[in-house]
DNA sequence: CAACTTATGGCACCGAGCGCCACAAGGGAA
DNA sequence: TTCCCTTGTGGCGCTCGGTGCCATAAGTTG
């Protein structure tokens, strides 16, 4: 089919997406976020300062990746679930599905999410991709219940699915050698038990 | 007493912190957040954009308040409860007192709150912020548990009551006539009919 | 009046981000 | 080949948030 190249007109792209971000990674990782300069980042990725910013909307939306294109993947395994499995058993089975990392990429992951919940101005900023991750959820869980996505329950089972992988994560960051799935599976639990605590 | 005279020496502020706050609100609503310079806050309130700077350490923070005396005050509720209550009702009820608005405040605690939950700067900013609250409740919760504060259970329960107060906020504002004390029962009610749910 | 303390203002500077425009580098049609 | 069209890049200048530094204002105490 050789359908990745679709005809290509136009001057050809220096360089792309990934190798930027993997460059500005490791800067970011030696260096400190904080004391990367998008300057640095243009010389290690041999453009200039401005492109740069054509490739990413700000150094804050680097370590991200193709967040974007998961969420679409999200929603797509979401809708893939069979309607007999429990609404918040959907929505565990799509969480545990979105954070299934490849065994080569671990590594890098434990970088990346490293960087994003442990920087300031990443942990700021994440708030605004989480809004994206959240809404998909409630937008199931919305039409699950037959109720509008700005209602009470849809709501709760967004945040609250995002408060259980963030503890979970958290938790990952902390054990170098615990899987993040069970990790999810835990928080899961815990907030089991939190709920119907005597104690 | 007139404890509030405790000699005074040194040249006097020429504002203080809330005539500042309130200055920035007003243009923030009427302009946009976005729009508003910090020179202009700074005109608004008779000093120097320098200044500005000392009064709040970030643009960000001006709407905030005084969260961190808050913060504060939510601890020693936590420390007041009696301890035979169970956790999660303890920790709702700290909840709920620390949302508790006085009945003349509740506008401007809207006009704070809609800037806050819906700038997607401020938005970003408040992920900061949380971040102090939740840490708030996870050490009580890892006292009452014997834990560590980076145990699950507690970033659970911090992570958990946070999700609630924030879908509740997000309901608060939709609805003019809704009380926020109703909307944070019915977001943790909404969680326990998610989680037991069989459909 | 002098000495000390606290708050302010101004200035220079840094870094992120954006608008604008010239130009580079490719393809296709004449 | 030559001209046109398209896409990507580089550079310039500007705005704005934020900080360090220092002079100075405005108080109190002696």
């Amino acid at each position: 089919m050789t359908a990745n190249e679709p005809v290509r007109i136009g001057r050809r792209p220096a360089t792309d997406h990934d190798s930027v971000a993997a460059a500005a990674l490791d800067l970011f990782w030696r260096h400190g976020f904080d004391a990367t300069t998008t300057q640095a980042i243009a010389d290690a990725s041999g453009i200039s300062r401005r492109t740069v910013f054509r490739y990413f909307p700000s150094k804050d939306d680097i370590p991200w990746g193709r967040f974007d294109e998961n969420l679409d993947h999200l929603a797509a395994v979401l809708r893939a679930t069979p309607p007999g499995l429990p609404l918040h058993e959907a929505v565990h089975r799509a969480v545990l599905d979105f954070n299934r990392i490849d065994a080569g990429a671990v590594a890098q992951h434990r970088v990346r999410m490293t960087l994003i919940l442990r920087t300031p101005a990443l942990q700021a900023h994440s708030a605004l991709r989480y809004a994206g991750w959240r809404a998909v959820i409630a937008e199931y869980a919305a039409a699950r219940l037959g109720l509008p996505v700005d209602a009470m329950l849809p709501r709760v089972v967004g945040h609250v699915a995002l408060a259980l992988a963030l503890s979970a994560y958290e938790r990952w960051l902390d054990d170098e050698d615990a899987a993040l799935a069970d990790l999810l599976d835990e928080a899961l639990a815990g907030l089991r038990t939190y709920l119907g605590d005597r104690s």
